[in-house]
DNA sequence: CCCCTGACGGGCG
DNA sequence: TCGCCCGCCAGGG
């Protein structure tokens, strides 16, 4: 009775939970999405998460801790970057500009 | 059970 | 920040 198990279901609705709340022009990380659901280790499973979230769900706010849209394999050419560019968030080489002050911290802003 | 992969992250230079 | 190595952990073959 060392780990609880791990409740995918559960994890991924966390994830999603967080991401929803991440507010528009502003950007967060996996690993920050983590730590706010005490997952610390598991910032792989929140990619995972994503890459399977709902309609509705601003993945694209979710970039790695460089401030590089790691996933925007997934949205289909340059769709992660032109949603956030629509929402006034600048991106250059794939990768989010001012990333240190656009980005939000579940656990330090909520 | 072994091995590899991956929307990741920390530490170091 | 970049590159490199390594730890982490669920999935799939």
């Amino acid at each position: 009775m060392k780990k609880p198990k791990f409740d995918r279901p559960t994890f991924n609705e966390e994830v999603y939970a967080i991401t929803r709340l991440i507010p528009k022009g502003r950007v967060s990380t996996y690993g920050a999405i983590a730590a706010a659901i005490e997952q610390t280790n598991r910032a792989r499973m929140v990619g995972q998460a994503l890459h399977i979230c709902p309609a509705g769900t601003p993945a694209h706010r979710v970039v790695n801790r460089s401030g590089i849209l790691t996933g925007k394999l997934f949205f289909g050419g340059n769709r992660m970057q032109e949603l956030l560019e629509d929402e006034g968030v600048e991106v250059q080489d794939d990768r989010v500009v001012n990333f240190k002050t656009l980005f939000w911290s579940p656990l330090e802003e909520l």
